[in-house]
RNA sequence: GCCCCCAUCGUCUAGUGGCCUAGGACACCACCCUUUCAAGGUGGCGGCACGGGUUCGAAUCCCGUUGGGGGUGCCA
């Protein structure tokens, strides 16, 4: 029997895979490497509605791209809770024949005006002492002890629970399926699992857990309980109000790397410089120093890492990343060289087009504030004139195109910035963009001319 | 209702009784730089929820209040 730690992360396939999930896994897989221990990952697939086999490979490829590799050593899985229904209902016949639970016949319904009638809240133990063996429309409930249950917990310290405030929960439903409860506790037990690490919203559910790892002769694993992730209302992130899917940040163009560490920073905090690649935060980790209370997903944060980590690409890198965004019949030589200019002007990867599309579209949109603003001035058009003729014959490189600009913008007695933007919205169609004498050059002397000439015809010059 | 958890700038956090006149980051504002916009630089705004204790000394410990959150299923 191996000594070293097993932690494990057990999803439920639901067709999207949820940030929050994405950070609690990254905080197991922390874990189990920089301890030499394990991850397993355990596919939570009993729930009839949420049963689709691409949904796992959903799981695995997200997993993969936040860097959980499911071919690394310390990875281990995907295992199925529904290939362990034999088990589950095994633990639970123990259960019965120790006298741990009992059959009890009552419908939800009749239970709920029982309680009503008694003025009690909920099921109040009323089959208990009956006998009741198994049969049709019959569920099994576990008999809660007197006393009190401790959870020992990583993150939060000692929680104690009334046993009297817990009431004999379900174990084994009337149709004869397991409930969540004791399957997971079955599965932990059956696979190994010596630490549990997962979402506040499990803490009620962990003294019923613990009671069934001690009725069935185990002892619990180590807890740990971290805080929930929640949107600007402060309420725990859902997929109906939010935007939670790790896969659409991905198409969005979010970097992996970007969205580990802004992952890592959400109720933990790596340092000094919370900018840290994996490398460094990994062997850092501990549940020790993860803060207590629920953290905001703030996409505006991560959109700031984003751009950090687009900054910190080599070009290569970045004109690769780009790539995906790009249209099909858009030339791959013409973006690299304009790729260093964009570079940080981008919080996605996703930006990319929008800021150069000019260069690819044979007759980009003019913004018409833009046009009415930069044309507005007495200079504005004959500079351009000028700026045509001179450009006819000069050499065509950014730093040649500067200079002639500020040989002709001398006339007019006014400062670069001003002199550019009529060229600038005469060429892309916009006020604002990537350094407009690099772009000219991208571009080439025939399309930046024919353009300015166009405007210039536009202008009735 | 009941159970449980939590509480430092708007947000994410550092802080584990004296290093705190509470530090950093995002956001915001101003200025600088500048070829527009960014990026970068500098500065600014802004917080220990409240009330009691404990202590020579409390953001840090205890109690209460208030406020948030989670859970209360024959879902996972």
């Amino acid at each position: 029997m191996s000594t070293s730690p097993r932690y494990r992360f057990a999803p439920s396939p639901t067709g999207f895979f949820h940030v929050g999930g994405a950070r609690t896994a990254l905080f197991n897989w922390a874990l189990a490497r920089s301890t030499g221990g394990t991850f397993v990952l355990r596919i939570e697939d009993t729930d009839e509605a949420r049963n689709r086999p691409e949904w796992t490979q959903g799981i695995i490829d997200s997993l993969a791209w936040i860097g959980i590799a499911a071919d690394d050593p310390h990875f281990e899985g995907p295992l199925f809770q529904s290939e362990y229904a034999d088990a589950h209902l095994a633990a639970a016949q123990r259960l019965f024949e120790a006298g741990d639970a009992y059959y009890c016949e009552m419908t939800p319904d009749e239970i709920q005006t029982l309680a009503k009638a008694e003025g009690v809240t909920g099921y109040a133990g009323w089959s208990r002492d009956l006998g009741l063996g198994p049969g049709a429309g019959r569920v099994l409930r576990f008999r809660v002890p007197d006393g009190v249950t401790v959870v020992r917990d990583q993150v939060r310290g000692d929680v104690e629970f009334d046993n009297d405030t817990i009431e004999d929960f379900v174990l084994v439903r009337s149709n004869g399926t397991p409930v969540f409860l004791l399957a997971n506790v079955v599965d932990d037990m059956t696979m190994g699992i010596t630490n549990v690490v997962r979402a506040e919203e499990h803490l009620p559910n962990t003294p019923k857990q613990q009671m069934i790892w001690q009725a069935l002769g185990h002892r619990p694993p180590v807890w740990a309980h971290v805080p929930v992730l929640v949107n600007d209302q402060r309420k725990k992130l859902s997929k109906r109000r939010d935007k939670v899917a790790l896969e659409q940040y991905r198409d969005e163009g979010y970097l992996a790397d970007a969205m580990v560490n802004y992952l890592m920073t959400l109720g933990w905090s790596p340092g000094e410089d919370e900018i840290q690649p994996w490398s460094m935060m990994e062997p850092a980790f501990r549940l020790e120093d993860v803060n207590l209370s629920p953290a905001f997903f703030d996409v505006k944060k991560l959109g700031a890492f984003n751009g950090e980590y687009i900054r910190m690409m080599s070009v290569d890198e970045l004109v690769q990343g780009c790539d995906p965004w790009l249209p099909v019949d858009w030339d791959r030589s013409r973006f690299a060289a304009i790729a260093p200019h964009i570079q940080q002007r981008l919080v996605t990867l996703a930006d990319a087009p929008g800021v150069v599309d000019f260069l690819f579209i044979a007759e980009p949109e003019i913004d018409e504030a833009s046009w009415d603003k930069a044309f507005a001035p007495e200079y504005a058009v004959p500079l351009l004139r000028n700026l045509a003729d001179a450009y006819e014959t000069c050499d065509w490189d950014h730093a040649t195109l500067k200079a002639v600009m500020e040989t002709e913008m001398e006339t007019f007695e006014i400062k670069l910035g001003k002199a550019q933007a009529g060229t600038r919205v005469a060429v892309t169609g916009r006020a604002v963009g990537p350094p407009l004498f690099e772009a000219l050059e991208v571009m080439g002397r025939d399309e930046s001319l024919r353009r300015i000439r166009q405007a210039l015809a536009t202008l009735g010059g």
